[in-house]
DNA sequence: GCGTGATCATGA
DNA sequence: TCATGATCACGC
Protein backbone atom coordinates (compact mmCIF):
# COMPACT_ATOMS: atom_id res chain seq x y z
CA UNK A 1 0.00 0.00 0.00
CA UNK A 2 1.21 3.72 -1.03
CA UNK A 3 1.89 5.75 1.56
CA UNK A 4 -1.65 7.93 2.78
CA UNK A 5 -1.23 11.45 1.40
CA UNK A 6 -3.15 13.19 3.68
CA UNK A 7 -4.91 12.45 7.10
CA UNK A 8 -8.09 12.96 5.17
CA UNK A 9 -7.00 9.62 3.28
CA UNK A 10 -5.28 7.79 6.13
CA UNK A 11 -8.76 8.04 7.61
CA UNK A 12 -10.84 7.01 4.84
CA UNK A 13 -8.15 4.02 4.26
CA UNK A 14 -8.48 3.06 8.57
CA UNK A 15 -12.60 3.21 8.27
CA UNK A 16 -12.48 0.82 5.65
CA UNK A 17 -10.66 -1.42 8.18
CA UNK A 18 -13.50 -0.71 10.56
CA UNK A 19 -14.94 -4.53 11.26
CA UNK A 20 -12.77 -6.28 9.18
CA UNK A 21 -10.87 -9.55 10.38
CA UNK A 22 -7.16 -9.94 11.09
CA UNK A 23 -7.69 -12.61 8.76
CA UNK A 24 -9.09 -11.12 5.92
CA UNK A 25 -6.33 -8.11 6.44
CA UNK A 26 -3.52 -10.83 6.13
CA UNK A 27 -4.73 -12.62 3.02
CA UNK A 28 -4.92 -8.87 1.83
CA UNK A 29 -0.97 -9.16 2.03
CA UNK A 30 -0.59 -12.73 1.08
CA UNK A 31 0.54 -13.40 4.90
CA UNK A 32 -0.07 -16.06 7.66
CA UNK A 33 -1.36 -15.39 10.52
CA UNK A 34 -0.10 -17.29 13.95
CA UNK A 35 -1.66 -19.43 16.25
CA UNK A 36 -1.50 -16.83 18.77
CA UNK A 37 0.68 -13.53 19.54
CA UNK A 38 2.77 -15.51 22.24
CA UNK A 39 5.88 -15.43 19.84
CA UNK A 40 4.27 -12.71 17.40
CA UNK A 41 4.09 -9.78 20.18
CA UNK A 42 4.12 -7.03 17.59
CA UNK A 43 2.84 -8.96 14.76
CA UNK A 44 -0.60 -7.31 14.52
CA UNK A 45 0.88 -4.20 14.90
CA UNK A 46 2.84 -4.58 11.72
CA UNK A 47 0.32 -5.84 9.54
CA UNK A 48 -1.69 -2.75 10.38
CA UNK A 49 0.77 -0.59 8.90
CA UNK A 50 1.69 -2.61 6.27
CA UNK A 51 -2.14 -2.94 5.64
CA UNK A 52 -2.54 1.36 5.99
CA UNK A 53 0.86 2.32 4.07
CA UNK A 54 3.38 3.19 7.12
CA UNK A 55 6.63 3.99 5.75
CA UNK A 56 8.98 4.04 8.79
CA UNK A 57 10.19 0.66 9.64
CA UNK A 58 12.39 0.29 12.65
CA UNK A 59 13.27 4.06 11.56
CA UNK A 60 13.24 6.50 14.73
CA UNK A 61 10.11 8.89 12.57
CA UNK A 62 6.59 8.75 12.77
CA UNK A 63 5.04 5.74 10.95
CA UNK A 64 3.02 7.68 8.31
CA UNK A 65 6.48 10.62 7.78
CA UNK A 66 4.66 12.43 5.28
CA UNK A 67 2.11 13.69 7.57
CA UNK A 68 3.36 13.00 10.81
CA UNK A 69 1.25 10.75 12.35
CA UNK A 70 2.21 7.63 14.35
CA UNK A 71 0.05 4.61 14.23
CA UNK A 72 -0.31 2.77 17.64
CA UNK A 73 -3.13 -0.49 17.67
CA UNK A 74 -5.11 -0.41 21.13
CA UNK A 75 -5.45 -4.77 22.38
CA UNK A 76 -9.67 -3.88 23.62
CA UNK A 77 -10.66 -6.95 26.01
CA UNK A 78 -14.46 -8.52 26.20
CA UNK A 79 -15.41 -5.95 28.33
CA UNK A 80 -14.50 -2.96 25.67
CA UNK A 81 -10.98 -1.58 27.32
CA UNK A 82 -7.83 -1.32 26.71
CA UNK A 83 -6.12 -4.59 27.96
CA UNK A 84 -2.75 -3.51 27.77
CA UNK A 85 -0.61 -0.13 28.39
CA UNK A 86 1.05 1.55 25.35
CA UNK A 87 4.80 1.57 24.83
CA UNK A 88 5.53 5.32 23.55
CA UNK A 89 9.79 5.30 23.50
CA UNK A 90 12.55 4.14 25.54
CA UNK A 91 13.71 6.86 28.27
CA UNK A 92 17.33 8.41 27.97
CA UNK A 93 18.92 7.33 31.04
CA UNK A 94 22.59 9.07 30.15
CA UNK A 95 23.13 12.56 31.18
CA UNK A 96 20.12 14.96 30.84
CA UNK A 97 20.99 18.39 29.21
CA UNK A 98 18.70 20.88 28.65
CA UNK A 99 15.90 18.25 27.67
CA UNK A 100 12.27 20.15 28.71
CA UNK A 101 8.60 18.81 28.10
CA UNK A 102 8.37 20.70 25.06
CA UNK A 103 11.50 18.88 23.15
CA UNK A 104 10.85 15.37 24.58
CA UNK A 105 10.53 12.37 22.35
CA UNK A 106 7.28 11.70 24.46
CA UNK A 107 5.45 14.62 23.95
CA UNK A 108 6.84 14.17 20.10
CA UNK A 109 5.57 10.72 19.27
CA UNK A 110 2.06 11.53 21.21
CA UNK A 111 1.21 14.77 19.02
CA UNK A 112 -0.61 12.96 16.05
CA UNK A 113 -1.94 9.28 16.72
CA UNK A 114 -4.10 7.22 14.78
CA UNK A 115 -5.65 5.00 17.52
CA UNK A 116 -6.67 1.40 15.62
CA UNK A 117 -8.69 -1.10 18.24
CA UNK A 118 -8.57 -4.15 17.63
CA UNK A 119 -9.99 -7.03 19.68
CA UNK A 120 -7.95 -8.74 21.40
CA UNK A 121 -10.17 -11.34 23.66
CA UNK A 122 -8.30 -14.58 24.30
CA UNK A 123 -11.66 -16.36 23.48
CA UNK A 124 -12.01 -15.61 20.01
CA UNK A 125 -8.93 -17.01 17.39
CA UNK A 126 -6.71 -14.11 16.17
CA UNK A 127 -7.20 -15.02 13.21
CA UNK A 128 -11.17 -14.07 13.86
CA UNK A 129 -10.30 -10.87 15.52
CA UNK A 130 -11.95 -7.78 14.14
CA UNK A 131 -10.76 -4.17 13.66
CA UNK A 132 -12.50 -1.30 15.41
CA UNK A 133 -12.89 2.49 14.41
CA UNK A 134 -10.21 4.09 14.24
CA UNK A 135 -9.70 7.40 16.26
CA UNK A 136 -7.40 10.19 15.14
CA UNK A 137 -5.86 12.08 18.60
CA UNK A 138 -3.77 14.74 19.56
CA UNK A 139 -3.60 15.13 23.80
CA UNK A 140 -6.34 18.10 24.67
CA UNK A 141 -4.86 20.94 27.53
CA UNK A 142 -5.56 18.42 30.18
CA UNK A 143 -4.31 15.52 28.58
CA UNK A 144 -0.94 17.60 27.81
CA UNK A 145 -1.14 19.03 31.71
CA UNK A 146 -1.15 15.14 32.97
CA UNK A 147 1.28 13.82 30.23
CA UNK A 148 3.83 16.60 31.15
CA UNK A 149 3.45 16.35 35.13
CA UNK A 150 4.31 12.56 34.81
CA UNK A 151 7.23 12.78 32.61
CA UNK A 152 9.20 15.84 34.55
CA UNK A 153 8.57 13.98 37.38
CA UNK A 154 9.99 10.75 36.16
CA UNK A 155 12.79 12.56 33.78
CA UNK A 156 13.53 14.81 37.38
CA UNK A 157 14.75 11.16 38.78
CA UNK A 158 16.57 10.05 36.12
CA UNK A 159 18.16 13.43 36.09
CA UNK A 160 19.37 12.94 39.63
CA UNK A 161 20.46 10.15 39.05
CA UNK A 162 17.68 7.32 40.76
CA UNK A 163 16.58 5.46 37.61
CA UNK A 164 16.78 2.61 39.95
CA UNK A 165 14.22 4.15 42.37
CA UNK A 166 11.59 4.05 39.21
CA UNK A 167 8.93 1.84 39.78
CA UNK A 168 5.73 1.31 37.07
CA UNK A 169 4.22 2.28 40.18
CA UNK A 170 4.65 6.06 39.32
CA UNK A 171 3.04 8.67 36.92
CA UNK A 172 -0.49 8.89 37.04
CA UNK A 173 -0.91 8.52 33.00
CA UNK A 174 2.33 8.19 32.07
CA UNK A 175 4.79 5.15 34.12
CA UNK A 176 8.68 3.56 33.18
CA UNK A 177 9.09 0.38 33.30
CA UNK A 178 11.46 -2.13 31.46
CA UNK A 179 11.59 -2.25 27.88
CA UNK A 180 14.45 -5.00 26.63
CA UNK A 181 15.20 -8.82 25.46
CA UNK A 182 15.59 -9.47 29.09
CA UNK A 183 15.98 -8.59 32.32
CA UNK A 184 20.05 -9.14 31.60
CA UNK A 185 19.77 -6.51 28.93
CA UNK A 186 22.16 -3.21 30.09
CA UNK A 187 22.32 0.39 28.90
CA UNK A 188 24.32 2.94 30.18
CA UNK A 189 22.82 5.15 33.52
CA UNK A 190 24.11 7.66 35.49
CA UNK A 191 23.84 7.69 39.30
CA UNK A 192 23.83 9.95 42.36
CA UNK A 193 27.43 10.97 42.17
CA UNK A 194 27.09 11.69 38.28
CA UNK A 195 29.07 8.11 36.89
CA UNK A 196 27.57 6.01 34.59
CA UNK A 197 26.81 2.50 35.54
CA UNK A 198 25.00 -0.32 33.47
CA UNK A 199 21.45 -0.56 34.03
CA UNK A 200 17.89 -2.15 32.69
CA UNK A 201 16.80 -0.73 29.47
CA UNK A 202 13.35 1.41 30.14
CA UNK A 203 10.67 2.87 28.23
CA UNK A 204 8.03 5.02 28.51
CA UNK A 205 4.21 3.55 28.63
CA UNK A 206 0.68 5.14 28.74
CA UNK A 207 -1.59 3.75 31.37
CA UNK A 208 -4.27 1.40 30.13
CA UNK A 209 -6.39 3.71 32.12
CA UNK A 210 -5.21 6.85 30.22
CA UNK A 211 -6.45 5.54 26.64
CA UNK A 212 -9.16 3.98 28.12
CA UNK A 213 -10.57 7.63 28.27
CA UNK A 214 -8.85 8.62 26.01
CA UNK A 215 -11.11 6.23 23.26
CA UNK A 216 -14.30 7.30 25.73
CA UNK A 217 -13.90 10.70 25.19
CA UNK A 218 -14.35 10.06 21.51
CA UNK A 219 -17.40 8.43 21.77
CA UNK A 220 -19.52 10.95 23.61
CA UNK A 221 -21.14 14.26 22.39
CA UNK A 222 -19.47 17.03 23.39
CA UNK A 223 -20.94 19.10 26.61
CA UNK A 224 -20.96 15.58 28.12
CA UNK A 225 -20.51 16.29 31.91
CA UNK A 226 -20.93 12.80 33.11
CA UNK A 227 -17.82 12.08 34.58
CA UNK A 228 -17.26 8.67 35.90
C1' DG B 1 22.45 -2.60 21.81
C1' DC B 2 18.78 0.26 20.15
C1' DG B 3 15.08 1.26 17.51
C1' DT B 4 10.61 -0.57 15.72
C1' DG B 5 6.12 -3.35 17.00
C1' DA B 6 4.01 -4.86 21.44
C1' DT B 7 2.03 -8.82 24.90
C1' DC B 8 3.15 -12.35 28.41
C1' DA B 9 3.19 -14.35 33.02
C1' DT B 10 3.08 -14.19 37.69
C1' DG B 11 2.91 -12.03 42.24
C1' DA B 12 0.04 -9.06 45.07
C1' DT C 1 -8.39 -9.93 38.79
C1' DC C 2 -4.92 -6.89 37.21
C1' DA C 3 -0.68 -4.20 36.90
C1' DT C 4 4.24 -4.77 37.18
C1' DG C 5 8.33 -6.48 35.65
C1' DA C 6 9.84 -9.58 32.11
C1' DT C 7 9.80 -10.99 27.66
C1' DC C 8 9.31 -12.01 22.18
C1' DA C 9 10.61 -10.89 17.19
C1' DC C 10 13.04 -8.41 13.71
C1' DG C 11 16.35 -5.02 11.09
C1' DC C 12 20.61 -3.01 11.31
Amino acid sequence: MRPPRSEAELMSRARGLAGRTIGQLAAGLGMQVPENTRRAKGWVGQLLEHTLGATAGSKSVPDFERIGVEMKTIPINARGGPSESTYVCTAWLKELVGLTWETSRVRKKLARVLWVPVQADKAVALVDRRVGSPLLWSPDAEEEELLRGDWEELTDLIRLGQVEEITARMGTVLQIRPKAADSRATTWGVDETGHRFKTLPRGFYLRARFTAEVLRRSFVMPGDTHRS
